[in-house]
DNA sequence: TTCAAAAATGATATGTAGTATCATGAATCT
DNA sequence: AGATTCATGATACTACATATCATTTTTGAA
């Protein structure tokens, strides 16, 4: 695991390389997300980046940068939750085409992992059955982290 | 599959056998979930109800309304579309641990379909690794119907 | 180098989802 | 009937999100 900064260098590399602009809002927005094992809400994104650099984003700003980090890949919106994390994978630099989350039901943490290919060719072919085509999928499911876990014993 | 009556009768024994009381209001909202193929929000379902019967819920009597119907099992709050959905297992008398919806993204048709044992006990697998228990499971994935994928052709 | 076009951000207002709180009404059980 | 519990109503408010129009910044060609 790299540190914030080199993770945001490199995604604005990626943003070079691709005639993106990866400006100094949209880096505070980023530097917010990627600073919190929590997922957080446009409004939490605000205060972080009004505590971090003294500027206070309105949210339609916040909205509109966040629909470019998650154009860009960097950024997940997570419905269960209804809130927004940085992708684990910035750094990588092969596509994820289908991201699982899991949210702990009790301190909000979030851990994306890998699908087994196995796993999601089977999701396909129930949804089939189905007469559904999958489309983007994103998987979340709650848990408990195994921090919370252990506390609750 | 059952008419709507005869579904809403068989919620009202189930109830019956647990104390818990199906009213008129409880009777009104179950029926607008179970006559849309389309999950509804909460303020859809209060215009349905008011359509239907003539009576105007307040927002607040439906979110109680839909928070005892999903402790009884007969509704799922689906987080993709933020929007509530019947189950399609009212009447089915086993519990059903693990849900599945598929949400088609041109008509938001939602349809309910089984998940093989095997393929949650993959996911429970999956994140045991990354430290985690999984909680009352509930996977919604994003898709196009059958419906929708023959007119697109 | 400046002017026009495009991209990014700001500002204001508003829409939609959901909850807190206190009051009222209906059913149940002595 | 009176007390208790459960269900619903009414008012106000908070959080999440977008519509719209204005302004600033960047870019790139004349």
């Amino acid at each position: 695991m790299r540190n914030i900064q080199q993770i945001i260098d490199h995604a604005k590399e990626v943003c070079l390389d691709n005639g993106l602009r990866l400006t100094k809002k949209r880096r505070q927005v980023l530097r917010a997300l990627l600073a919190s094992p929590k997922a957080l809400s446009a409004y939490e994104i605000r205060d972080a980046c009004k505590k971090d650099s003294g500027d206070l984003l309105p949210p339609m700003s916040i909205y509109r940068i966040l629909e470019f980090l998650q154009e860009a890949g960097f950024v997940h919106k997570l419905n269960i939750p209804n809130r927004y994390t940085a992708c684990a994978h910035i750094t990588c630099d092969h596509e994820h085409l289908f991201s699982q989350f899991l949210i702990c039901v009790k301190c909000q943490l979030v851990t994306e992992i890998n699908i087994p290919d196995l796993t999601i060719k089977n999701m396909r072919n129930d949804a089939e059955s189905a007469g559904f085509a999958l489309e983007s999928p994103q998987l979340e499911i709650n848990g408990v982290c195994y921090t919370c876990r252990n506390k609750a014993a």
